[in-house]
DNA sequence: ACTTGACTTAGAGTTCACTCCAGGTGCTAA
DNA sequence: TTAGCACCTGGAGTGAACTCTAAGTCAAGT
């Protein structure tokens, strides 16, 4: 599968697939013979992967250091499973912040609603 | 209240509460005969506030937008509640996001935790 | 009187994560 | 055989949100 494919199916530009693959966050791709990158399952699925990870904020290159453990091999697993576990701490971290956020919002949302109704009702009433 | 101290108190370094205030994220603070930055409990609200917007990504320029709406006051609480609304509804999407991707840590986590304890039983068993 | 240290400003620099560009190669189809 | 298009590369540019720097002011302590 050519890079616009891979691009169209997870809505990643392919200047941004080539922009992964130079700094190393996804595997070197396949070439044919005229040096075009062709995609295979394994690649997909490391594209896929990796737009999930980006898509929570996990940072770059802890995900560099990921794949680079993936590509070392069998004894690195203590490793990737100790990276894995720290993103996922530092993602449940800012999951918490943003829940404490959207009840704030809720909150002041509530609010602005109440100001509404009682303005309908020609009580004039100051809300920040 | 100086800005060394509203830093302190917020976790919020003296620069950025500066550049709060020059791009209109925080409104004018109050300064003393020589020029320097008194802030009262209004302010200590909004900084409060800011903090807690940003502290789960929402946009530096919604806020400004709607920081400015506030300043403006009373015709302005239609337009200040969909901004809120707005913004919550990038917050939920944002964090749908995020729980897909800690589910997916979870699952990876479990897999490493299950081939480490192959691995060692595999140890096992060749030592006996 | 002088040093220290916290504050001020305008503006430059940094980091992150892309995103774009110029110039070039190679397949395909009229 | 030439036009068009998708692809390639290295490198420059961008936008968001800070973060730092230089040069200066001011109040307090020695």
């Amino acid at each position: 599968m050519k890079i616009a494919e891979v691009s169209e199916r997870y809505s990643i530009s392919a200047d941004t697939l080539r922009y992964y693959e130079r700094i190393g966050l996804i595997q070197p791709v396949n070439r044919n013979e005229s040096g075009v990158r062709d995609y295979n399952e394994n690649d997909l699925r490391r594209v896929e992967f990796i737009k999930c990870m980006r898509s929570a904020g996990l940072p770059i290159d802890a995900l560099i250091e990921y794949v680079g453990l993936v590509q070392r091999g069998d004894n690195t697993i203590e490793a990737r499973k100790e990276i894995l576990k720290e993103q996922r701490e530092l993602l449940m971290a800012r999951m918490q912040e943003m829940q404490k956020t959207l009840d704030l919002l809720d909150y002041k949302i509530s609010v602005y609603e109440n100001a509404v109704l009682k303005k309908e009702k020609e009580i004039i009433q100051i809300v920040e």
